[in-house]
DNA sequence: GATTTGATGTGAAACAATTCACAAAACAAG
DNA sequence: CTTGTTTTGTGAATTGTTTCACATCAAATC
């Protein structure tokens, strides 16, 4: 298997989750296997990127038979650690937080939020299916439940903080909603979710495309401009 | 100035975001100019990058004396056409969706949700800042506010629906928070947030640092996983 | 079982993005 | 006004990613 390079797992990572998502949609609707061109076509790319993405991964098909789409979407398990439970904390009950804690697609995906928390005292009485601890707690909740991986929707203002907590009791990934770029120390995972960026993005390209001039190049290529 | 590629864009602009965050947070700090090194030091890419994003989009510093930043960010305002407001539509009032009517950032950044919609009648009788329209409503809203943009929240099963529905009535791009693949005409943009995927990735790159084989490749270079 | 067909898997080639390296410009100092 | 210093701006070199092209294999057909 040849070497990964910092970049090329990442952007073969991020489609492999896209396979992943078509090869569910696909078994729903009943096909059993499929060829590197179906899924490419499926999934917006081409078969030859399929192929080489898998390849990168180790991922073996059938010459001439194609792929079984059980067996990928194993095998994908076992690339994504998902045969395991994997706990999370959320920090910061705002609007995003209270919608997170409620989001079931991630308990779908056996990762389960096991607590939240949030500095506002008001916050800790409040009855839900999701306990809201003190800050104070941190610590006891994240060696109790083994927690690796947290969620920040806490404001801008408080984000690296937060962070800064987090990263001293054990946590080593963060998905970060909060707009700021946050220092971690090397070997902390930190991946940002910036809700106004992603909306601007769209506005840009939809003004260059409405706009027409200097155009030949973006085209109709922004089907999807994550991957 | 370069003819721009489909992918240099891309990659370059979402780093302008990054730049423009930076910049705005140095800004309340009192700093009024950065040198390339500065900026690159807050965003965590190099200096040549960052001459060379700028250079990509036509943006000019003053030779020795860097750039000041109300300039920078005056340009920024322009390439993102800020200076306009914007109007969206906002599909699907479950969690995710009133969450994301409440975020105030949006409109800190001339981005305004003019009205929601959702197919649940009870939801049209809530009382709320934004009203919540049935989707027969539409058409009229879209064409009264001049909306181009629009953000679907709406569950998996309903988004590919409503997606044909909002390009049907001149929608030009979209901020799909359902896991699915939306199928749009060419000219149309899609932009996908999956947080699933975004806790995944995190998990996956976390489990791959504390595993510790394999690894010297992916080291400690997941900082930020997205610029 | 030999032959044809159709798909995989992967080096090699082409293309894209990043980093290097240095000329050009601007300011400062003498 | 000349020289030295610092930083930009951008071609050239390097590095990373995608596409091409074809050898290889497995199944289907004769």
């Amino acid at each position: 298997m040849k070497q990964f390079t910092k970049q090329a797992i990442k952007k073969s990572l991020k489609r492999i989750f896209l396979y992943r998502a078509c090869l569910v949609r696909l078994k729903t609707m009943g096909v059993e296997k499929v060829f590197s061109y179906t899924l490419a076509n499926e999934a917006g790319v081409t078969a030859d990127q399929v192929r080489k993405d898998f390849s990168e991964f180790n991922i073996k098909g059938n010459k001439r038979g194609g792929y079984d789409i059980n067996d990928l979407l194993e095998r994908m398990e076992k690339i994504f650690h998902r045969n395991k439970d994997h706990n999370i904390v959320l920090i910061g009950m705002g609007n995003m937080g209270m919608a997170l804690s409620k989001y079931n697609k991630f308990v779908q995906r056996n990762m389960n939020i096991v607590a939240t928390f949030d500095i506002d005292p008001f916050k800790h009485k409040i009855r839900s299916d999701l306990p809201i601890y003190p800050m104070s707690r941190l610590k006891e909740i994240i060696d109790r439940f083994r927690v690796r991986v947290a969620i920040i929707a806490v404001p801008e203002i408080s984000a690296q903080e937060v962070c800064d907590e987090l990263v001293r009791n054990g946590i080593k990934g963060v998905v970060n909603f909060a707009p700021v770029l946050l220092k971690v120390p090397p070997g902390i995972v930190i991946n940002n979710v910036n809700l106004c960026d992603e909306l601007e993005s769209v506005i840009y390209y939809v003004h260059q495309l409405m706009s027409g001039d200097g155009l030949k190049n973006i085209e109709l290529l922004y089907r999807d401009m994550k991957y």
